[in-house]
DNA sequence: TCGTGACTTTACACCGTGTAAAGTTGACAT
DNA sequence: ATGTCAACTTTACACGGTGTAAAGTCACGA
């Protein structure tokens, strides 16, 4: 299943990214990644045994080919405000590279339960930064004293989810540079204790 | 189409309402509606053309028997930043009636262009409220100046979308206080000049 | 040369949506 | 009482998409 030529695995995981990012308002069917790839339908399941599970492979592809890892280290260095700013511009700039995987996935959310499981792991990994990035704050006395670290936590992990990126940048037309910038200081002014 | 029996009709519309908000995690079908309204999965054709059709129709139903008019206007008698917090409050609390609806209405949006459109002319709708919230903020002078009146539309509309309030209610376990009161300081944060 | 792995081709089962058409039932009008 | 009409049921089926199954092709290497 996956120890076969690892080269058309690959093939099938470009073609499905490709075609869930540019465009294709129509919902991807695995006939047209087959196509897209070069190879028939049917040898897509020779490589993955559901449309959900190459869907999560090709979240897992993207993640590595686009080193989302070392992105979001890279924003862990900075201190305070700072380190703030660099975590939203960091997960905020990766959203346009993994969009169309995202919502492919929470589209099979409602029927699909293997989708369902894939995604929360997925969204998970976020929080997880977001945890973080708030400890970072709670450290410095930064946090706003409204929020306990759980609520900060949560809210900047909605603040920053795909959902919200992609209504303001594909809903509302607003440029990458604009919503980077909202959410930088939409998050400081949610989060951050305000000293005068 | 919609000149028959109307006391028929509701009921389906509220079977599906029903089933649509309570859990179901599984994708609502056509089936599930008509068992729920004791009817044959045929006779729902008989009022409703189409599932996306169905949907829209539960929507407008919902927002007839919760009134939805109302409770939004209300919100727009208050002034500066009591008017923010009462457009947040108002809208913010009809979501959970029908957030399910919507996740449904949603769901289709990838693959059904009228499902989409739906989507969208629902949305518009929340849209108009926000920006009429931010006009009124404008008129006030109380409009940070990081944001045109466009940006700050946009920017509430977003926080103030079902996705956004499923995450933190559905996800995170955040009470609808808890969302509401996040919300509105959210918003006034982001929205309003901080004048120390 | 034999086998094996990667792939193709054909065929089919399953589900959910939607169409089509004939049959049932009860109310109401004449 | 008879007829008709609307609301609904029942049965059947087409369509599209996913996934399974199995036989066939073909090139490469031991």
């Amino acid at each position: 299943m996956s120890s076969e030529n690892p080269t058309t695995r690959i093939r099938i995981l470009d073609a499905a990214w490709k075609l869930l990012e540019s465009g294709a308002a129509r919902g991807v069917r695995m006939s047209d990644i087959a196509k897209a790839a070069g190879i028939s339908r049917q040898a897509l399941y020779l490589h993955f045994p559901s449309r959900a599970e190459l869907l999560v492979a090709t979240t897992r592809h993207v993640d590595a080919v686009k080193d989302v890892d070392a992105r979001l280290a890279e924003s862990r260095s900075a201190t305070g405000p700072a380190r703030l700013d660099a975590f939203v511009a960091a997960w905020g700039g990766y959203i346009p590279e993994i969009h169309g995987v995202i919502r492919a996935l929470a589209a099979m959310m409602e029927t699909d339960a293997e989708a369902r499981a894939a995604y929360d792991d997925r969204m998970a990994a976020v929080r997880h930064g977001c945890v973080a990035a708030v400890a970072a704050l709670t450290a410095e006395g930064c946090l706003t004293p409204h929020l306990s670290a759980d609520e900060a936590a949560d809210l900047l992990w909605t603040l920053l989810s795909v959902e919200t990126w992609a209504r303001l940048t594909q809903d509302c037309g607003w440029t990458q540079a604009q919503y980077v910038a909202a959410m930088q200081r939409t998050a400081r002014a949610a989060l951050m204790r305000q000293e005068i």
